[in-house]
Parts: C-alpha cells; sequence; structure tokens
DNA sequence: AAACGGCTCAACCGCGTTGTA
DNA sequence: GTACAACGCGGTTGAGCCGTT
C-alpha cells in the first residue's frame, strides 16, 4: 500500500530551522489547545510548517519537560546498559531516562558513547570484545608496549597500566576463540540457540535489573568505567572478576545473529593468525602455553 | 586573520505501525 | 479484509560552531 509523502499537498511549506516565532506560536497554540491532530495543528496555529515538522520541533526541542545540558555519568550508563539489551530503540531508550528525547540520546551515543566503546576495544553493536583488524593494529602497538614494558622497572606506571591493557586485549581475543572452539565442537541443536536471542524485552519487567546500572555493570557488562584507558585506570581486579561473564545480551534476529557469528569467528581467525605470527617472530611462547 | 577539518545536534526523510471507515 | 490517513521511529543530512594549523 503506497503512501503519500509528508506535505506533498503543500510543497510551499518551511523547511529549515525555527525561528523564535514560529516556537512561540506552537508553544501558545499548544500550551492553549494541546497538539490535537498534528496534520492540522499547523494551519490551526497559523504555522507554514507541515505537521510532522511540528510534532518534532514540539517533543524534541519545546517541550517543558526536556532536560538540558549534559548527560550526567549516571544517564550514560544507563543509555550504555539499555542500548546492550534493547539495541538502537531510541525511543524505548528514552522512556526510562525523564526529560531526554529519543533524538538527544541518539545523537549522545553516535557522536560520544560510539567512539569511546570503540577506543576501548568494543563493538558498540554487540558490547562485545572487538576483534577486527583496525583494532588489532591497535592491539600488536599495545603488545610492542607490552613487551617493552616488561623490559622496563616494574614500578613504571605507565608502561605497567599500557601492558594491563595489551593483556586486557590478548585474554578478551583468546576468550573469543575458546567460544567459538566451544562452538564448533558442539553439534547445533536448539537447545544451544540462546532463549532470548532476537527478542526483544516488550515490557519494564522483561530488562528487570538493568534499570540499576551499576548492578548490570558491574555483574555482567565490560565496566568500561574501570577500563578508563584515557585516564590510566584499569583496574585489573574488575576484569578478573568480569572475564567469565560476557553476556551476550544484544537482542538482533537469530538470522543477524548468525551472520555476525561468521563473520566474527573468521575475522578472530586471522587475528589469531597475526597474533601467533608475531609471537612466532618474538620468539616467545607466550600464546603456546596459553593453548596448551 | 583566514582556511580547514572535525564535531554536534536540529531537522528532514522514508518506512513501518496503528487506527479508522 | 482493504484502503487510506496519521503517527512514530530510526537513519541520515547539513548548517553552524569550534579548535587547529
Amino acid at each position: 500500500m503506497g503512501r503519500s509523502p509528508c506535505c506533498a499537498e503543500d510543497a510551499n511549506v518551511k523547511k529549515g530551522p525555527w525561528t523564535p516565532e514560529e516556537d512561540q506560536k506552537l508553544v501558545d497554540y499548544i500550551n492553549t489547545n494541546g497538539h490535537g491532530s498534528w496534520r492540522s495543528l499547523p494551519k490551526q496555529a497559523g504555522l507554514n510548517r507541515c505537521g510532522k515538522s511540528c510534532r518534532l520541533r514540539w517533543t524534541n526541542y519545546l517541550r517543558p519537560d526536556i532536560k538540558r545540558g549534559k548527560f550526567t555519568e549516571e544517564e550514560e550508563r544507563l543509555i550504555i546498559n539499555l542500548h546492550s539489551v534493547l539495541g538502537n530503540k531510541w525511543s524505548r531508550i528514552a522512556t526510562h531516562l525523564p526529560g531526554r528525547t529519543d533524538n538527544e540520546i541518539k545523537n549522545f551515543w553516535n557522536t560520544q558513547i560510539r567512539r569511546k566503546l570503540l577506543n576501548l576495544g568494543i563493538d558498540p553493536h554487540t558490547h562485545k570484545p572487538r576483534t577486527d583488524l583496525d583494532h588489532l593494529l591497535n592491539l600488536s602497538q599495545l603488545l610492542c608496549v607490552a613487551q617493552l614494558g616488561n623490559l622496563m622497572n616494574p614500578l613504571d606506571t605507565a608502561f605497567k597500566l599500557q601492558a594491563d591493557a595489551a593483556e586486557l586485549a590478548e585474554t578478551q581475543l583468546l576468550q573469543n576463540l575458546m567460544k567459538i572452539m566451544n562452538t564448533n565442537q558442539r553439534n547445533p541443536t536448539p537447545q544451544n540457540i540462546p532463549i532470548n536471542a532476537g527478542a526483544v524485552p516488550q515490557t519494564s519487567s522483561d530488562y528487570q535489573g538493568v534499570e540499576n546500572p551499576l548492578g548490570y555493570v558491574q555483574g555482567g557488562l565490560i565496566n568500561y568505567e574501570n577500563l578508563d584507558i584515557k585516564n590510566h585506570q584499569i583496574l585489573s581486579n574488575s576484569f578478573e572478576q568480569n572475564e567469565n561473564q560476557l553476556p551476550g545480551l544484544v537482542s538482533i534476529s537469530p538470522e543477524m545473529e548468525n551472520m555476525a557469528e561468521t563473520a566474527q569467528d573468521s575475522s578472530i581467525y586471522e587475528a589469531w593468525e597475526k597474533l601467533l605470527m608475531e609471537d612466532k617472530a618474538d620468539g616467545g611462547s607466550y600464546w603456546k602455553e596459553i593453548l596448551e
């Protein structure tokens, strides 16, 4: 079934940034009459805009309960946790952050959180450690530093921190490999399919506990706060606590999950090969020992 | 001071969903 | 059950701001 494009009947409707006068008209009208039908609102409010544009302006900017200013750390944690469960369901995420709009959260995610996670070696889509080659380029740099660090005074904290980061990256890679090995050894049976694969929680009780951001972060998701490489605050204890608890919490369709798994597997093998080559070139036996 | 590039965020676009006749 | 209108959502765009060269 086709649908006519929004405002197609009136090609002369204004687009682009709203003026203060337009804002005032919209606010005055909604305060007096409520928004009612967005389609008919612009005409009644004396605005040369389409209803969609009015709705967006109101919900994302003019609504009185909009919270302005920077996101707090608490909000940031909550967004990450909710995103790990809900994916890009920005409006669903926004319902848990009073005063924040889906658009605002989406922008915040795309411009800041996403980059932060990438820098920490975490895939922002899966919330799992990255295993792509770009990341491995950084990894090999870290490995060099780590090896240097071993030669230096162990009390040299800057080197030690970077060495910790390298070790963390290595362990995460190893963990992924182990996972793949385990998966490949078993025949895929329906019991092996995660119960929640492809399912998006429909009620708040479906992600009970997620709204307790601290509990969730400490319990399952990588505690990226403690991995804040930028601020040199890697806490190896917290990693030890979490290293066996990297849950597949992202809800994607089974087909997508299979695709992602396959793609991830091949890049992990490539990464693995690269690390072995490097290890061999260094005459080391680190990975051999781990495997044994 | 000017040019440039990166970043932010308001706004738009297109599609899926829902409601109604 | 079908057709259509309206709404809502997520992805994308682009103007403007800001820092760097």
